[in-house]
DNA sequence: TTGTTGACGCTCA
DNA sequence: CTGAGCGCCAACA
């Protein structure tokens, strides 16, 4: 796989349990703040990645779940999210704001 | 090679 | 708040 892909699923694999994240976020950690479609194409990919990546817990910039129509029909990513107690409702979730998990600023420490 | 499409995001009316 | 337009990067026909 790609190096940027590798990347994507490290920090995707970073964010905490019960936390969320953003595909412009992410791509922005990775040097690429335009790459947000590059991260979920990569995502796409991370169903074959062998340690399994939370992809369930990246949604859009509005706290959507754009990729649950990607989603197994097994593994509802609404139905993973809400078992890691974050609330989702029609696809979106609720508190955003409050699990929202920023890697920029968790990992690099930048304001 | 060109045109379209897509798990995106920002700006402007 | 909503909708339309544009930019961005990669894959696919």
């Amino acid at each position: 796989m790609d190096d940027f892909s590798s990347d994507v699923y490290k920090v995707v694999r970073e964010i905490p349990s019960g936390r969320v994240s953003t595909y412009g976020a992410i791509a922005k950690a990775l040097g690429l703040p335009k790459g947000a479609r590059r991260v979920g194409w990569a995502l796409n990919q991370s169903f074959e990645v062998v340690p399994g990546v939370p992809a369930q817990r990246v949604v859009n910039r509005h706290g959507q779940l754009s990729g649950a129509i990607h989603f197994p029909p097994d593994l509802p990513m609404a139905d993973q999210l809400r078992a890691e107690g974050i609330k989702v409702v029609d696809l979106q979730v609720v508190d955003f704001a409050e699990v929202f998990w920023d890697p920029v600023v968790e990992l690099c420490g930048e304001s």
